[in-house]
DNA sequence: GGCATTTCTTAACTTAAGTGAACGATTTAT
DNA sequence: ATAAATCGTTCACTTAAGTTAAGAAATGCC
C-alpha cells in the first residue's frame, strides 16, 4: 500500500562497523534505530568506567531517551558488532503519523507493549539475585552470552566483571 | 470539546479504601488506572514473601502488563492508601482511539515518554548500589519514604528490610 | 484502654559482591 | 610477526547484603 511505498522511497538502511559510536553523552539526537542485523549497545561512562545497560539485537527497535525528551544524552550508543540498521529521524515519524493513522496506532501499540514488557523485566531484576539474573539471561537471551564480552554482560547484570566470573564458576561447580 | 464530553459522560471515578486488592495474581484484567489521589502498589508473592516493585501516586497512569498482553497477571495490585482512582477499561480506550485521533496521539506520546523515562530509571538502578538507590529515591520521591512502610520500600530498592534499616543507620552515622 | 499484630531496629553470623592485583589468553594494531 | 592492549580468570582481602532471632515501637482492633 501507500505506507509501504512511503517507507521504501527513503533510503534508511545503513551498514555500520563494529565499534562505531552512534551517539555520545551530551549530544542531542533526533534518530531512532531498528536493528536488522547485528547488535547495538547502550553504555554510560561513570567515574571513567563503562557501564553497559542495554543491548538491542535483531528486530529490536530503540528510540533513545534524548530523542523523546529533546535533551542531551546521558549515555553512549555504539555498534557491538558489524550491523545493518534502519535509522529514521523524528521528523519522519511525525510525518508518517500525520499521513497514516494506522502507523500512529502501530507505534502506540508497540510502545505500550514495550513499556509493559520492560516493567516485567525491571521487576524481575529487582526481585532476583545476580546469580538468578544470570541464569535468567541464559534462558531468555542465550545468544547474548555468546556474542557479547563478559565485562559488558556484567554491568548489564548490575555487577562487576570479577563477580560475574566467580558466579559462573560457582554455578559450574554446583552441576555435580 | 467532544473529547471532554465523551469522558465526562462515563462515571469512571472510584473511591477505594486502603488495603483493597484491585488485581490478584492469575487474574485477567481489562482495566487501566489513573491515580487522582492516594497510592497504588504492585507486588509479587514469591516464596510466600511480598515483593513490592512499583508505586503509583498522584497523576500517575498505569496499565498492567496483563491488560496489554492479555495474559493472567503475574502480580497483585492493591491500594496503599485510601485513594481516588480513574479506572477505565480497554474497550473504552479502543473506542476513544477510534473516535478521536488526538487521543490516540496523546496515548502514543505518553507511552513513548514513559518508556524512555523507565529506561533511564532501570539504568540508574543497574548502575548504582542499594545505598545510592536509596539516596536517589530520597531526592526524587521524598514523599514515598514518608507514606510507604519501610519493608515495602526495601523490596522496591531490591533489598531486604533489615538491610534498608542498617543502610539508613549507616547514612545517618556518616553525617558527622 | 489494653491486647494482638505488624513494623522497625539491632545484633551476631553467613554468604556473596566489591576491590586491587597478578597472570595467562585473546585480540588488535603496527 | 611481534608488541601492545584488552579481556577473562583467580586469589586474598574488605565491605555490604542475606539470614535468623530477639526485642522495641507503632498500629490496629475489640
Amino acid at each position: 500500500e501507500d505506507e509501504k511505498n512511503a517507507l521504501l522511497s527513503l533510503d534508511l538502511f545503513h551498514s555500520i562497523k563494529k565499534g562505531t559510536v552512534l551517539l555520545k553523552e551530551g549530544q542531542r539526537s533526533r534518530v531512532s534505530y531498528f536493528v536488522l542485523k547485528g547488535c547495538i549497545r547502550v553504555y554510560y561512562i561513570i567515574d571513567g568506567e563503562e557501564k553497559t545497560t542495554a543491548f538491542y539485537t535483531e528486530l529490536d527497535a530503540f528510540t533513545p531517551h534524548c530523542v523523546v525528551n529533546k535533551v542531551p544524552s546521558d549515555y553512549f550508543i555504539s555498534c557491538a558488532e558489524d550491523s545493518i540498521l534502519l535509522i529514521s529521524n523524528a521528523d519522519m515519524s511525525v510525518e508518517m503519523n500525520n499521513k497514516f493513522p494506522k502507523f500512529e496506532m502501530m507505534c502506540r501499540m508497540l510502545s505500550e507493549e514495550l513499556l509493559a514488557k520492560q516493567q516485567i523485566d525491571f521487576d524481575e531484576f529487582k526481585t532476583s539475585s545476580p546469580e538468578q539474573r544470570y541464569l535468567n539471561l541464559v534462558q531468555k537471551r542465550p545468544d547474548l552470552i555468546q556474542r557479547v564480552p563478559q565485562h559488558q554482560l556484567a554491568s548489564y547484570l548490575g555487577i562487576k566483571p570479577q563477580s560475574l566470573s566467580r558466579l559462573r564458576a560457582r554455578i559450574y561447580k554446583k552441576k555435580d
